[in-house]
DNA sequence: CTGAAAGCGCTTACAG
DNA sequence: CTGAAAGCGCTTACAG
């Protein structure tokens, strides 16, 4: 099996296939095993020249650490896991584009605090047993809050004592991170009342498991209650696609018969999906109509007009979910759960 | 330390905290501590009935394998690394949501196959030192183009000998895995050829470090001249936002003087700004100007009208990037690297 | 078919 | 400030 003949060998027994352990180290170094390890783990006990030494005979053999073997040893991983829920039978590239931002800036804010992060996309089979197999400290989960069986099984999860924190659960019974709804949605009402729309509908829902929904519609009729104006709730239907749901919900106000000169609806989705059915009518937006969703997502840059819409600070989003898992590993308190957003004004609502 | 009072432990040994190990198992099932090793990693050579009785005594205890030892034992990480390459100062909300829907099918493709996927979004300091870390046995490199420090990084450590497959680097020396583009780009010329459009101008550059750039003009120019057509490459300036890209380009295209009454851009980005662009000097899309774009990402969905565009199967882009990277662990071959693509035909380039 | 034992490559008390 | 030694929890020849 050997390779004699390699060029690039240092020694005869150091050839291609080689990897340095901290015995190789320590005797390239001319120090114990031990040594090296404190050395390169910068340990202050170490003094400056040995450490030198041992750095540069790390850098001379190529030597990293193992770390299956320092966390076999020190039982800490350095990993977090993101488990993002997909609906069963998704594609993966008709994940929200909303969960998509989330998990990238999840990852950025684990990598900043020096951490690794383990991603899987789950909708059948489900599986968090990641502190079990030793492979991540805690678990941070994303997604679909359709996906009922998911969100059960990691809550059951987090109920035999793992560490989890969530963005999306329909449930009580997991730490949670999510944006400031209500002052979201208070920001979009009050900016359509100050374009001078009056008779603002809100497309919502009272019976959806998601919980920012209520939540945005409860700061809608906040600041209409606030503005003296009457809220007024265009329900949309369980177990469409989100445009259809926007698309029905406008169709449904025009029908009432009763006016309404401006929409805010619960997410960009369905808000997209109420421009069109609008347009297709023959409402002028914002002429006419004035519109504003919620999440910030990119689609609806795009539209005609472009969407006005509220975006939570995606950074800080992640910041705040690998901040509370610290946290509940650590057994520590986090009072931080709530994203700060700011409203994106933009063609569909702003009247020149 | 002790937390004796603990209600639900199992004996006194075994608390809250308790972590059973293999041993633990072994004296349950009343076998030897190898036996539970194989009986669990489904060695064929133990018996059916001591299988099943280590099985339960592992339940019972709720054991679960600890990775980290079986990893240094075997040197089988059973994970891959997936780096994003982003660009500097970039927020995670911006990365092209095709490498979203690229790095979910290669996360769903890789878990298709029993692989965890460490995820990490890099721009400005890259590390992939995964192999030599034994973090992982292989990695993905995906991203932006633009990014050649990043992609130099990467090129490095190939040479060095990792196992890299990656998808949109400007280098050669770096296997990789890319859409068909120029099936891609014939389909789209043939289509739009099909709607009656003639004087088709392509909006792509020659000198774009994008391979897949100059594939999708070759495609064009192809069925261009198949049709007997002269082709006609309207360049984008490099250094601009695409969009903007998009818009300048037809900005020149128009003030050229010469007609032209069909545009098909390399991508879908490059493509809506264009679409802006031609909608604010007046030309109706698609009565006047036909158009289609690349890439299939969502936005285009949402335009005015909506954007045509060429998609490639995600699913099996995530999938033949795995693959790859398996064949290059194993040190065999593996051909497939032409991801095949579809034609999305939609408002932007069909006239009734 | 099963068991006793070695060893993967580290970190960290312990001793000096 | 450094070294010798133990041990983290597995898998896998080797022996029976």
């Amino acid at each position: 099996m050997g390779d004699d003949l390699d060029i690039v060998s240092l020694t005869p027994a150091r050839g291609r296939g080689f990897r340095a352990t901290s015995f190789d180290v320590a005797e390239e170094a001319g120090v114990s095993q031990s040594t090296v390890s404190r050395a390169l783990a910068g340990d202050p006990v170490v003094s400056e020249a040995t450490r030198l030494r041992v750095a540069e005979a790390a850098r001379r053999l190529n030597y990293q650490v193992d770390r299956n073997a320092a966390r076999l040893r020190t039982g800490k991983t350095g990993t977090l896991a993101v488990v993002v829920i997909c609906r069963p039978g998704q594609d993966r590239k008709d994940v929200n584009p909303f969960t998509f931002a989330l998990l990238g800036s999840t990852c950025a804010a684990a990598s900043a605090r020096g951490f690794e992060t383990l991603v899987s996309f789950q909708s059948e089979s489900f599986n968090g047993l990641y502190q079990e197999q030793r492979k991540a400290d805690g678990l941070i989960v994303l997604g679909s809050t359709e996906n009922l069986a998911g969100w059960d099984y990691f809550r059951e999860r987090a109920q035999s004592g793992d560490h989890i924190v969530c963005w999306g659960s329909p449930h009580d019974g997991l730490d949670w991170v999510r944006s400031d709804n209500r002052e979201g949605a208070r920001l979009a009402t009050r900016h359509l009342i100050e374009q001078g729309f009056t008779r603002i509908a809100c497309i919502s829902s009272e019976t959806s498991p998601q919980r920012q929904f209520a939540e945005r519609y409860q700061g809608y009729a906040e600041a209409m209650a606030q503005a003296g104006l009457a809220p007024r709730l265009a329900p949309f239907e369980e177990g469409l696609a989100r445009e259809e749901q926007g698309q029905r919900a406008v169709a449904h106000l025009v029908s009432s018969g009763k006016p309404f000169d401006a929409v805010f609806a619960v997410c960009d989705q369905i808000a997209l999906g109420a421009l069109g059915e609008l347009r297709a009518r023959g409402f002028a937006v914002p002429a006419q109509v004035g519109l504003v969703g919620f999440d910030g997502i990119r689609d609806g840059a795009y539209s005609t007009p472009p969407l006005s819409t509220v975006e939570p600070d995606f950074q800080a989003a992640g910041t705040m979910l690998v901040d509370r898992l610290f946290a509940a590993i650590a057994g520590s308190d986090c009072d931080k759960r709530r994203v700060p957003v700011s409203l994106l004004p933009r063609g569909s609502s702003v009247r020149k």
